[in-house]
DNA sequence: TATGAATGAGTTTTCATTCAT
DNA sequence: GATGAATGAAAACTCATTCAT
């Protein structure tokens, strides 16, 4: 009886984010993140096509994860206000709560090659729609300026984002980023306002 | 009399530059920098300690000029909004000038390794406090909200125009960027704004 | 009753000279041939040793009808000159009439390693016996020169005969290989001659 | 000072045959090749684009020179049966004067991809049209028979020359290989006659 | 200063074979 | 008999850096 309750995809997939968050990206090897998951080298290229393959997968399974979760709490939420300060929220405790997740998709998924970077880019767009429709409803309801251009709110709101949330990594995560949201929420949405 | 005054020192960091932004980054093998610039391999160790040295010295030389030209501009303006603006103009003037130098800076060097990352966020300090100069000044004479989180109000200004010319370049320099820095300005002005 | 006799074992044996003939040595996994044989790759190791295994069992299987086929052509066959001219002949149509066996036994499996192929010589060698009983039945009825050195004559037909074929299809099979036969027979048969 | 008298090209090559007659095709890894040529591994792709280009440059090396060598002794020779028997003298000659070579050319290169062999194959076109020429001459002279035909007869002179050859490496050079040239040339010629 | 030939460490991926079911 | 998921060993090639000239 083995106990691998994990289907073998979600375990490599879990492994690669341990190595990479605790090695680095460059440090490491298929080999490591195989032994990690508790398979042979080989095994890996039974759930993935190569290497890259495991990168984006994972990426795209965190991040879909990721995007599902903001969108189930943003449904109960009224306003566009208080669904952008949803998704700060949440983009910020997911992250707060996975210190590897963290560092993986902050600083080592990025030493990538472009060639990755723009799959992910691909898998971000997910993330940048939701924000667009968050953004669209709040000048829909005049909650937002009507002349809001929304391209770059959205760069406004994901590079705010984003950029807190890298500093905090590299500051090796030492202040609580949840507790930000409503400070970052509040300088994003006077910016938008009506 | 450093070395950085001789000729060839610059022009290895202009070749790498072209290199790079042609061939990318992991393209860029030494060999080819220094054919390039015109001088043998073993001359590019004359100059520069390894191949990290070069891509920190290009970083930090270009940077240099980049802050410099602000600098300069900046000291002319009166106000924090006009000297925030000066500074967005002039960030996405110079970059939309030299497209080598964009593609360079907002993706091919971020692929470089995390050490190297580090070297650079290094450099990347004098152009936040800068930025956090202006911040300052502007709370001070009350430009600018007393209760204004600088850190992230910073995070929010380098994250939205790094945002914003990460995005332009990706979508291959094909719209006016100088022409978005009014509109980027309003956008972070307003959020900041007493 | 042989397991040779069984459905499976030529299944996978025919599966293997059209994966061969169609993908060439290399690309020939053990997998393709399963799956091109319709069986479970685990299937394979119960009629073969290995996979070297399949290899000399399709040439000897197929050598072996090779063999039986030009020996009961030439039983009817009085003189050497005539036996040695239907060994031709048969040599050429057989292959002429099977192309993938053709490209197997004269191009594909050529590329095996050494082993493989001094295996495959062992079996070669009822084929070279073949030879050698007709030139010494021909020197026996004084067809044949008394001086024959029956090694080297046998060599001869063999490098000949195989060059011939060879050629033919290296030049994709472009043109009538047996239409060949007679000119092939008389070239060697002078040679021989008393 | 170094001994290293010969280029490192010629270095490789014979480091290579020496490595290939020794382990085998398989198990001559590029690694094993530049120990024994003394340099290091990076050294071989300074002079060569890959492994297989060792390979092809070998055969073509090895086999430049033994063509030379053969036109040579050819020079000499007045007719056509003369220029055969020389012909077959050299190739058995230099062939048991280097045994490494012989293994090399009618073994082991023989297990390389369809590929390799198919350059190769080029490379022999310069020995196939040498052989016709001494076959057109001989005919023109009427040495040989009006109705020869060429293709054929080079096939028999090639295939059997380098069947006896690689008879001669399967039985471990044994016997005296250019002992056999009189008798091999006796019976291609009687079959050429006129 | 300048050269450029030489170095050699390091990693993804394939595929024949096994064995629990 | 039949399956097919899992195994794990094995090798070509790149490129930053050095150092004799």
């Amino acid at each position: 009886m083995k106990q691998q309750q994990k289907p073998k995809y979600k375990q490599i997939i879990d492994a690669a984010v341990i190595v990479i968050a605790e090695k680095g990206y460059h440090q490491s090897q298929v080999s490591k993140i195989a032994k990690q998951a508790g398979v042979a080298d080989g095994t890996i290229y039974l759930y993935f096509k190569n290497k890259e393959d495991i990168l984006i997968s994972l990426f795209r399974e965190k991040m879909g994860l990721f995007i599902e979760k903001i969108e189930e709490e943003i449904k109960g939420k009224e306003t566009a206000k208080e669904k952008l300060l949803t998704l700060i929220e949440k983009h910020f405790s997911i992250l707060a709560e996975d210190h590897h997740l963290a560092i993986v998709t902050q600083l080592e998924l990025r030493q990538s090659n472009l060639e990755l970077r723009l799959k992910i880019n691909e898998v971000l767009k997910g993330y940048l729609l939701l924000v667009d429709s968050i953004l669209h409803a709040g000048i829909e309801t005049g909650e937002l300026r009507e002349d809001l251009d929304v391209r770059l709110a959205r760069q406004m709101v994901f590079g705010t984002i984003d950029e807190t949330v890298t500093s905090w990594v590299m500051n090796d995560q030492k202040y609580d980023l949840p507790t930000l949201a409503p400070k970052v929420h509040n300088l994003l949405i006077n910016g938008f306002g009506a």
